[in-house]
DNA sequence: GTAATGTCTCTAGTGACTAGAGGTTCAAGA
DNA sequence: TCTTGAACCTCTAGTCACTAGAGACATTAC
């Protein structure tokens, strides 16, 4: 048994963020030593580290609720899984996308200054207030 | 002369976000009618639409906040606002890269599953409690 | 004049934490 | 055994960029 800071140092996630996940119900109420302080052994750990590596690929809670839930159903499990899975790349495409657009006209936007020094209108200043000088929709 | 909800279907930026803008500095106070109606002129208008701009290609409301003071402040523009551009251009591109890795990874786990119908043990489970079945870091 | 719609301010909620106050417990060394 | 200092406890409030709702007042169309 170890308490919430090895718990921290184990799986590189926050003493305060792991009491936030407790209470949140992604971790079970821990059990506590004689003075109230919080005790793990090695399910807690394995359970920490998942939510991390969920969290870490951009799951949010509400879905990591979800595949805990099913961990604790294996007949009901995988289908529903690789659902959540799912969806949560189809979100990560989805922003690629949109972060690509943004790339570009950023990346035509912060040229169109450069090498010119100080001029009196800023390339930049005009491109934001006028959608129109866009190449594209965003 | 017209009202906020006027700007709002001109814009389309909600009215509570309008007057939220408002009070976080980035929109001046605006003019009242009799009745303490806003009131919003052109002026207004291209303010707003350059916030939105801005805020549709990512820019937080503090670095909205420099690029409107720059905008005041034509002399030392350019330089500044170009910087502020590069700096948004960057992250975006990192987040990019994050989410592209994040992207082969739930591709590799999601496909984990396919065609096999419910198996007894789940690969989207078991590659997200076991970080080593991860082809690299993230 | 009345009814419907729009607007006002104020407070509180969202997600996923993070920070701080003020108090208690633990582990190691003297 | 005692002491010290780090770690721990709970609770409240703050972050960002909004969004939602309550209850009251203004405007507009008929």
């Amino acid at each position: 048994m170890f308490s919430i800071g090895e718990l921290s140092k184990r799986t590189k996630v926050k003493v305060p963020t792991i009491r936030y996940y407790e209470e949140m119900g992604l971790l079970p109420e821990a059990e506590r030593s004689s003075g109230n302080q919080r005790r793990y052994d090695q399910a807690g750990l394995e359970r920490l580290s998942f939510i991390r590596h969920a969290r870490d690929l951009g799951f949010s809670i509400e879905a990591i609720s979800s595949l805990i839930e099913l961990q604790e159903h294996p007949d009901r499990s995988c289908e529903a899984a690789t659902d959540i899975a799912t969806s949560q790349l189809e979100e990560v495409r989805t922003k690629i996308k949109r972060l690509r657009t943004l790339e570009k006209e950023l990346n035509r936007i912060s040229k169109g200054c450069n090498g010119k020094g100080v001029s009196e209108d800023c390339y930049v200043l005009a491109s934001l207030a006028d959608h129109g000088l866009c190449d594209r929709d965003h």
